[in-house]
DNA sequence: ATAGGGTTAG
């Protein structure tokens, strides 16, 4: 070994592998600290700048849990680094979330005009895809195609989610369909990247697809298609996916044990949620947020409450979501005292910042409760502008408690931060023709066709037989119409004799004129609830999604329907669930 | 001689 004897001289790979330094490093293993002290001894002997003995002890510190400055050190130690050095830089980096540093050394290999490899790429997309720099990662794509690595198949993996995590879900696709071999890890960066973007169909009708070709789906796979599930309530596909997990004895972590939670409640079973919390060993603050969260879609504030004061005693430290949900229990729950208390335990308690979406609970809770002039000075005592979003809740506890002047107001500052938001024109209509003034409600709609401004389309969605049907208001695609309205008239004019009276406020969401005709009678809810009822057996429940809040017509029409057609119905809207039975709906007719 | 891609909550 003698070339271990001048430290200007590199050894070679050679007599390296016979050097006891290079068996130190393989001893030490991926542990930072072994790591650490062999590498002192290569200083301390004078191999600081043998590229081969670094470049080993890189390799280990890339399995170990938190080298990143370690490896910055390693890498600058050496004087001309080469591909793998920058490789190992850029990737480690960019997997210790330091994106912005580990681009930067990607461009500086580049101008240093040193060649990437595919390990490089993936990295550095990874990287565009977490600091959500759009025009970066398509640079990086053209190297990728100019340098031939166009059909790697991690280097694809990553564009994938890349494209999908920056909401250009069809290049995703595009990238997808183009890869000749798709690993699990691509299907699964697609079925969440749909998911993800809101495309809870489209993630199941490619996990359908990924079935059909035979390909193994693993953890991931189903923590994503719990989420489409939760998204477009498919029980169904829920339930088999918990079977499935339990009989082919996945591991009930905490990532997969919450998505259960979360697909469980918000497919409409939260009995079954806690169940799956109550069985899970290690349960972070995501999983009991998602606990908590469900509680409140379901209005069950009391049992939000007592689940977060037994967090505060012995689960993890709630952080900023976990008091959106707990105090939007509160809200759905007119729960006002609690509320006003864990608000101010946020900041005092725990340091916390209030942010948008907190005044927006609070301004919600008072809100809904009336107590609108304390809502009002809430609002007034928050430090900057209020978000917008603060101000359409106080404008619809206006609209719920009918108080026209203050309604006007808010809305017209509203329309003055928000000009081309089409929700405020049909809330300040709304409120216009709640007090009669037919002449403004005219005008605001005048308004809102010129600027062409178009409410969000309103639809609902449905879980018949594990497929999902979706309905939108006064829909006629779907083959079984004719009877599906025959059935919903039939229905409607029982629901008339039982005393229900179709009330003429709802008809202002929509502001076509051809839409308002069919608008009260055929409204998304009503017919996915009529096809449920035709397709389904006696007593077993209906479950409907809504995309919008449901309208207070609807609403009464289907506290009739549950006793006239004697069917529990449950429709999820987009802030909670209501529970029809017997006449009666869960939230108390306070939502 | 060396190494990598996907994951949950309102």
């Amino acid at each position: 070994m003698a070339s271990f004897h001048g430290s200007q001289t590199t050894p070679s790979t050679a007599t390296l592998t016979h050097s006891p330094i290079y068996h130190a490093i393989i001893q030490a293993g991926p542990r930072l600290k072994p790591l650490q002290q062999v590498h002192a001894r290569i200083l301390v002997t004078g191999y600081g700048r043998s590229r081969p003995l670094i470049t080993k002890l890189l390799s280990f510190a890339y399995a170990a849990t938190s080298p990143v400055s370690y490896t910055r050190h390693l890498f600058f130690s050496i004087p001309k680094p080469d591909t793998f050095l920058f490789h190992s830089l850029i990737t480690l980096t960019s997997k210790f979330n330091f994106p912005r540093e580990s681009l930067l050394y990607y461009r500086r290999m580049l101008l240093a005009n040193i060649s990437s490899s595919n390990y490089t790429f993936s990295a550095a997309i990874k990287s565009s895809t977490d600091l959500m720099a759009f025009s970066i990662g398509e640079t990086i794509h053209c190297h990728v195609l100019i340098c031939g690595y166009g059909l790697d198949v991690y280097v694809q993996a990553a564009l994938v989610s890349f494209y999908a995590k920056s909401g250009h879900v069809r290049i995703a696709r595009k990238v997808f369909d183009k890869m000749p071999e798709k690993t699990v890890v691509a299907w699964n960066s697609m079925i969440s990247g749909y998911e993800q973007n809101g495309f809870g169909k489209e993630a199941i009708g490619l996990f359908y697809l990924m079935q059909d070709l035979g390909v193994k789906p693993d953890s991931s796979t189903f923590v994503s298609l719990l989420s489409a599930c939760a998204q477009v309530g498919a029980s169904g596909l829920g339930c088999w996916v918990h079977e499935y997990i339990a009989r082919n004895c996945f591991d009930l972590n905490v990532v997969l044990g919450t998505a259960l939670i979360n697909m469980y409640s918000r497919c409409g079973n939260v009995s079954k949620a806690r169940e799956i919390f109550d069985l899970m060993e290690e349960k972070n603050i995501v999983a009991w947020t998602a606990m908590i969260s469900g509680y409140g879609m379901h209005g069950h504030g009391n049992q939000a409450l007592e689940l977060f004061s037994e967090m505060r005693v012995r689960g993890p430290r709630p952080n900023s979501v976990t008091f959106v949900a707990i105090l939007s229990a509160c809200a759905h729950a007119g729960l006002v005292d609690d509320g006003r208390q864990i608000f101010a335990s946020l900041r005092q308690e725990y340091g916390l910042v209030p942010s948008v979406e907190h005044q927006v609970c609070m301004v919600d809770m008072l809100g809904r409760a009336g107590h609108l002039n304390e809502a009002y000075q809430f609002i007034k005592d928050i430090p900057k502008e209020p978000a917008p979003a603060v101000w359409t809740a106080m404008l619809g506890a206006c609209k719920m408690h009918k108080n026209f002047d203050l309604g006007v107001e808010v809305a017209e500052h509203l329309l003055s931060l928000e000009p081309e938001n089409p929700g405020h024109y049909v809330m300040l209509s709304n409120i216009y023709a709640l007090a009669g003034r037919m002449d403004r409600v005219e005008k605001v709609r005048n308004i809102m066709i010129r600027n062409r401004l178009k409410k969000e389309v309103g639809y609902s969605t449905i879980d018949v037989d594990q497929k999902v049907y979706l309905f939108s208001m006064g829909d006629k695609s779907h083959p079984e119409t004719n009877q599906i309205y025959l059935y919903l008239d039939e229905l409607m004019s029982r629901c008339r004799e039982a005393g229900y009276i179709p009330a003429s406020e709802s008809v202002m969401h929509e502001v076509e004129e051809e839409e308002r005709e069919h608008a009260l009678r055929y409204h998304s809810e009503k017919l996915a609830i009529a096809f449920g009822l035709l397709k389904t057996g006696p007593g077993v429940p209906i479950r409907i999604i809504k995309n919008l809040r449901m309208c207070e017509d609807c609403h009464t029409a289907i506290k009739h329907i549950s006793v006239i057609a004697d069917r529990e119905i449950n429709v999820r809207d987009r802030l909670r669930f209501h529970h029809f039975k017997d006449g009666s709906c869960s939230c108390g007719d306070y939502w």
